[in-house]
DNA sequence: CCTGCCCCATA
DNA sequence: GTATGGGGCAGGA
């Protein structure tokens, strides 16, 4: 070993200078890291925890030993291991709490402290450690001196607190990934690039060591503002520009927090330092000395490489007598009291809710009434407790046929799917769950495997019925028009029926009963209403199958606690029935349960099994283009500016606008910057100004691609090559439906660049869309509902709603009117629709607030109709705490008697929109009903697909396109009659095309 | 890893 | 000013 005999005779101390190569040994972050990193080790003998010591001796050695061979590429010239001195610092100073509430290091890791001084010293290599200063101001100062003379540095660590120092010549190396971090590391790291890294701690603060930063500012967050903003003053000092209110409010009240946490980050590179850097230089191994040590730590292989390397005779030589302080540790007192203190309320959790218990018969209740039956059923569902324990099995056809045959005696069962996936369209069938009473249930496990994370695969557990069998014998009774099926949340359970060739009729959904029952009175979910109604909290999925990322799929879950589960559920479900059924007739709302909700759920089904065809190569390419235009869009800012700075940056961005190209509409904010809002950009596009109009582009681009182009294609389904959207009947208060997974209700529409996206959404070969949607449908519904003569003699004689608005409150002719006055009319009109608001209408239209409300009252002048209308509804919602629909549907808002202010005026707001944004919901509920049959009628194949509150879309072959429009429009106007003859027409717009934004 | 917030897409 | 769902982020487990 040659660079041995070299190193035995380097000097102790040696100048540093140029091409020489310092590594600085972060001791204590190595030390933490090591300890959680690596599997807990302890020396044979006694026990003595030595896994940190081992992992840092491995490391010391390597790095002195083959450096070169490491990510770092070169040896040292000069090494020190630098450590944490204990005792206070000056961040103590500046802020007691820095690092104040860290908990005290694990047992195992404290002796090992001491040990690692000594394995320093073992290798006889420099150790420096200074009270009152953290190793990392030691390093910082090393690090500077070394590259004042000229020398690279290395800093062994991978700590982020050192990430500033990195910069020309001063790497970061991280030994246990064997990975360099250089400048491209700390950008990947912070978002900015090292010289800046300390503004960016300072205002996302670091938790660990109680640095506070700004609240709600995070890496990303403050890497974002230091870009735009250059540094931590900078942003500061214009704080009250930024356009987050949150965030602009807790920039200006905590910036001197800030100010304190950029003095608690920065590292101190003028240390006073007790041993000068040239003392740091490489000494030379002296192998008895370290084997020794090695040896008293039982660390054998690596004392043979030792031995090996310096040519030591390892059996010549000693164990050390290494000194061991903290171990064993100490009793600590303290940890006895930690125990949590027992829970005081099980006796609590089986106890009915307060709900189910004023359910018990009430005095005023008239017998044989709907009110009676109702709380009839509701004392008896509270009083019968679920029992768990008295589920069966199904393990046989014979008791496969005998629950059958018992469903088909009785007319009514209960049915529960159990799945691998929440996804309807992908779920495969694992098992049914059936109930014929309460607390009768079974469950039928047909895919249940064996083992869980056995990788050979287990096979199919034992003692199953097939599913093919199962699905043989299921099929007569889930279709038998002689038996109720019912289900919670059927849709989901109806998709996977149906991909198996099961169509089930008839059916009642217990979560739609609770919906048109009780929709804004809290969610429908069945663990939500079990614990309502019959005072019990079922079994949470997360405790059958797990949660997170070791989740089991529900095949994986063992049959015995799977089966108890899914009973519970079919039990449960029967249960709610019970209770839900009958409040019915009692609430007057069959006829909603009947019409809107129920025959819906199959319709929606198909749809989504439909899916639509969605051109992945469209959104791939426009995905492409996106970025390429967002690139070619900061080419062209740069080039209409005249230099390249920064489009995320308002600052710069206002310095060319209105300094450099002197542009004139240049407003400043508080302190004296360019204000660059989305308004003022608008401004200078309208009156020609290139630049901005880009800048907006831009900014909406990265928008587009992130939420539509880059998230869709997930969705296609692998078999269907289509995606299929999920349609929740019972997620709003308003009757409206929502679509998620993905939300093809939001798909991009008012801008260009938006509609782009539509193009994807295309009609199969030989194929169009058909995009059908109601004009103006809300204002028509408010016409009716409020009676407003004007309004409804416009709709019927089909003339511009908005400017006959303006034309009524303003005295001006429709004729040649001010397209900007129609706009406020307009604004008007939805703030109307939304419970208008002064501060809203003020803040639409950028208007002074007593402005807006002049336009309010003027509105009201000439439309007494509405105020009277709203006032109506705000009294009746306070009087019944609910609303109600043209068509009988009811909004619950419970809180319309809120103290709070703002809380009232919120709900009562709601309450004056949910009748109008309801009975539009229940206008296209109806017409979608009746959809299938209409075109069946007319002899015209047409598939709805989608759904997007006054729009359906249809996919429809070439040739029928033609008779298809007349009977979807014809469905579509005339789906309030009979129930509701409207005051005023209802008007649907029909085209098609090839794709979805030519048919819109 | 989960929850809540902000922001933004639609009607 | 109404009604949604979702991406990204922060922050506390």
């Amino acid at each position: 070993m040659s660079d041995q005999a070299a190193s035995d005779t380097a000097p102790h101390h040696r100048p540093v200078r140029s091409g020489d190569h310092v590594f600085l040994v972060d001791g204590s972050g190595y030390i933490f890291r090591a300890y959680h990193a690596l599997p807990p080790l302890t020396r044979k003998s006694d026990g003595l925890p030595i896994g940190a010591v081992a992992g840092f001796c491995n490391m010391l050695w390597k790095l002195l030993r083959e450096a070169d061979d490491t990510a770092a590429g070169v040896k040292p010239t000069h090494l020190a291991v630098i450590l944490d001195a204990s005792g206070e610092t000056f961040r103590s100073e500046i802020f007691p709490a820095y690092k104040a509430q860290r908990p005290p290091p694990p047992a195992d890791l404290v002796p090992q402290f001491g040990l690692i001084r000594e394995a320093v010293r073992a290798f006889n290599v420099a150790c420096v450690e200074k009270t009152g200063f953290e190793a990392d101001d030691l390093i910082a100062t090393y690090a500077r001196q070394a590259r004042e003379a000229g020398a690279d540095v290395t800093i062994v660590s991978s700590d982020k607190d050192l990430m500033q120092l990195v910069g020309p010549g001063v790497i970061l190396l991280d030994t246990m990934k064997d990975r360099r971090l250089g400048p491209d590391e700390v950008v990947e790291k912070f978002g900015v690039p090292p010289e800046k890294v300390v503004d960016v701690q300072s205002l996302a603060g670091d938790s660990v060591d109680n640095v506070p930063g700004v609240p709600g500012i995070g890496i990303k967050t403050a890497a974002q503002l230091i870009l735009e903003y250059g540094d931590l003053e900078g942003l500061l000092a214009q704080a009250d520009g930024i356009k987050q209110k949150k965030r602009r409010e807790n920039l200006i009240e905590f910036a001197e927090q800030a100010r304190i946490s950029r003095k608690l980050v920065e590292l101190d590179q003028n240390t006073p330092l007790d041993e000068p850097i040239d003392a740091l230089a490489v000494r030379g191994l002296k192998g008895e000395q370290l084997i020794a040590f090695l040896k008293a730590m039982e660390f054998n292989s690596l004392t043979r490489r030792v031995s090996e390397a310096t040519s030591t005779d390892v059996a010549g030589v000693e164990p050390a007598s290494v000194p061991i302080k903290g171990w064993p540790p100490e009793a600590d007192p303290s940890a006895e009291a930690e125990k949590p203190a027992e829970s005081t309320e099980k006796a609590g959790d089986s106890a009915p809710k307060a709900d189910a218990v004023s359910a018990r018969l009430p005095a005023d209740v008239e017998p044989n009434t709907p009110a009676a039956v109702v709380a009839e059923r509701q004392a008896a569902a509270v009083a019968a407790p679920v029992d768990t324990s008295a589920y069966e099995t199904v393990r046989s056809l014979d008791r496969l046929d005998a629950w059958i045959a018992a469903a088909f005696d009785l007319g009514y069962v209960a049915v529960d799917t159990e799945t691998t996936s929440l996804d309807a369209m992908q779920a495969e069938l694992v098992g049914v769950s059936l109930s014929t009473g309460p607390g009768k249930a079974c469950y039928i496990p047909l895919l249940h495997q064996t083992g869980t994370n056995d990788l050979l695969g287990g096979g199919l557990a034992p003692d199953q019925i097939s599913q093919a069998e199962a699905i043989k014998r299921l099929k007569p009774l889930l279709e038998a028009p002689t038996v109720l099926k019912i289900a919670h949340n059927l849709k989901y359970d109806y998709l996977i029926l149906a991909r198996h060739g099961i169509h089930v009729a008839p059916f009642d959904d217990t979560m739609l009963l609770s919906y048109a029952l009780d929709a804004g009175k809290g969610g429908q979910g069945m663990d939500e209403l079990s614990e309502r109604w019959l005072g019990h909290k079922p079994i949470p999925f997360k405790e059958v199958a797990g949660s997170g990322k070791s989740m089991l799929t529900f095949d994986q879950v063992p049959i015995d606690k799977a089966s108890v589960y899914a009973a519970e559920d079919a039990d449960v479900t029967f249960r709610l029935w019970r209770v839900l059924k009958p409040r019915l007739p009692a609430d007057r709302v069959t006829t909603v349960y009947e019409t809107l909700e129920r025959p819906l759920l199959p319709v929606l089904a198909r749809m989504e099994m439909r899916g639509i065809s969605v051109d992945r190569q469209i959104l791939s390419r426009l995905s492409g283009d996106f970025a390429q235009t967002m690139a070619a869009l900061e080419a062209e800012i740069h080039e209409l500016a005249g230099e390249k700075f920064n489009v995320g940056s308002p600052k710069q961005l206002g310095d060319i606008l209105f300094g450099q190209m002197g542009l004139p509409g240049g407003k400043k904010t508080k302190t004296g910057a360019w204000a660059t809002g989305a308004d003022v950009l608008e401004d200078l596009a309208a009156q020609g100004h290139e630049l901005p109009r880009r800048l907006l582009d831009w900014r909406q681009l990265s928008k587009l691609k992130s939420t539509y182009t880059d998230a869709l294609p997930g969705f296609i389904h692998p078999e269907t090559k289509r995606v299929h959207t999920s349609y929740s009947l019972a997620a709003t208060t308003t009757g409206r439906l929502s679509s998620s997974d993905p939300n093809l209700q939001n798909i991009p529409v008012r801008t260009e660049e938006g509609r782009k996206i539509r193009t994807a959404f295309v009609a199969a070969p030989g194929h169009k869309l058909i995009s059908a949607d109601y004009s103006q449908i809300e204002l028509r519904i408010l016409a009716h509902v409020a009676e407003i003569p004007q309004l409804v003699q416009a709709f019927e004689d089909g003339i511009d709603i908005h400017a006959m608005t303006a034309s009524e409150m303003f005295g001006v002719p429709v004729e040649g009117m001010d397209p900007m006055v129609r706009r406020r009319a307009k604004a008007i009109n939805f703030g109307i629709i939304y419970g208008i608001s002064a501060f809203g209408l003020s803040n639409q239209l950028s208007i002074s607030r007593s402005e807006a409300s002049d336009y309010i009252k003027r509105y009201f002048e000439r439309f007494p109709g509405i105020r009277d209308y709203m006032e109506a509804t705000k009294a009746y919602c306070r009087e019944h705490g609910y609303v109600v629909t043209i068509f009988g549907r009811k909004a619950h808002y419970p809180e319309i008697g809120s103290s709070n202010p703002s809380m009232r005026a919120f709900m009562e707001r709601a309450a004056i929109n949910a009748p109008i944004q309801g009975s539009a919901a229940d206008v296209i509920r109806r017409a979608m009903v009746r959809m299938e049959a209409a075109l069946d009628a007319a002899n015209v194949r047409a598939d709805m697909l989608l759904q997007v509150h006054d729009e359906l879309i249809f996919e429809v072959a070439d040739d029928a396109v033609e008779a298809a429009l007349p009977v979807i429009s014809k469905v579509m106007e005339e789906a309030a009659e009979p129930a509701v003859r409207l005051r005023v027409p209802l008007k649907v717009d029909a085209r098609a095309a090839q794709n979805w934004d030519e048919a819109h």
